[in-house]
DNA sequence: ATGACGCCTTCCAGGCGA
């Protein structure tokens, strides 16, 4: 079994891309991030061509999940209670694994309104994950998570040091995801990479490798056990047949 | 030093992303 998540950054300006990936990497589960549309314009004929159930929390403009799986599941929760302004929460559940993908909150920079609700937010997501995940059984919490979470995730940690995605309080609230049970299973299996799945679209970013890593997939102990490998799919960052791509990367994992 | 690219929108300049 395949599972992935990516934020695609607009379902409209990337559904071809997209695409593309679903039939070159053959995924079964995938969660998406920032499909931008609102549910009655999700395109789900296309997908269902393409072999893909498609659940939606989306929103025009702005934000949006999706879960597109080759095998039938059912919605648990669309939207983090309390927090339902924006849709940025997915719990599906796909046979024995609960699968949920989230966008977090970006935060913008230290000073602006939006960084104490950034903190807010993961901390109800923090709540409402422990009071609803069993982390004795399988499931996948995944999606752009808006931190790098150690020095090895960002390509300069001392340049931005105490700033946007650097900052302990950040830090603090993705150890909190872990200490209800999740392991980060990309750095479970690679332990001194220093891969990333975001590269600004600007300035040559991506060709001077300077990323950052802020997609996660994040599996209970069960999953870990069922892991065989976990990759960043950095293919998918370049231009495909003159495709624009996502300024993120998808990531990987292959299951037993 | 600044903006840089690409997304979106009651529509095309301006806000936002990370």
């Amino acid at each position: 079994m395949r599972i992935a998540t990516w934020n695609i950054n607009g379902l409209t300006a990337r559904q071809s891309f997209l695409e593309h990936w679903l039939a070159a990497r053959s995924p079964d589960l995938v969660g998406i991030q920032e499909i931008k549309t609102a549910d009655d314009k999700f395109p789900h004929m296309a997908f269902a061509a393409a072999g893909y159930q498609a659940v939606t929390h989306g929103q025009k403009g702005w934000n949006g999940v999706a879960v597109l799986s080759r095998e039938r599941v059912e919605i648990v929760q669309r939207g983090l209670p309390g927090h339902e302004e924006s849709a940025r929460f997915l719990h599906v559940r796909a046979g024995e694994l609960d699968f949920i993908t989230v966008y977090c909150p970006n935060g913008k920079t230290l000073q602006h309104e939006d960084f104490p609700r950034k903190l807010e937010w993961y901390d109800a997501l923090a709540d409402h994950l422990a009071r609803t995940v069993d982390p004795s059984k399988p499931a996948v919490l995944c999606g752009d998570m808006n931190v790098c979470p150690a020095p090895l995730d960002s390509w300069n940690d001392a340049l931005f040091a105490g700033q946007i995605f650097h900052t302990d309080a950040e830090r603090s609230r993705f150890r909190r995801l872990l200490e209800i049970g999740f392991v980060d299973a990309f750095r479970s299996l690679h332990t001194d990479a220093r891969t990333f799945s975001w590269w600004d679209y600007r300035a040559g970013a991506f060709h001077k490798g300077q990323g950052l890593r802020i997609d996660f997939l994040l599996a209970t102990p069960t999953v870990m056990k069922r892991v065989r490998s976990v990759e960043i799919d950095r293919d998918y960052r370049k231009k495909k047949d003159a495709l624009v791509p996502s300024d993120h990367a998808p990531v990987l994992a292959d299951l037993e």
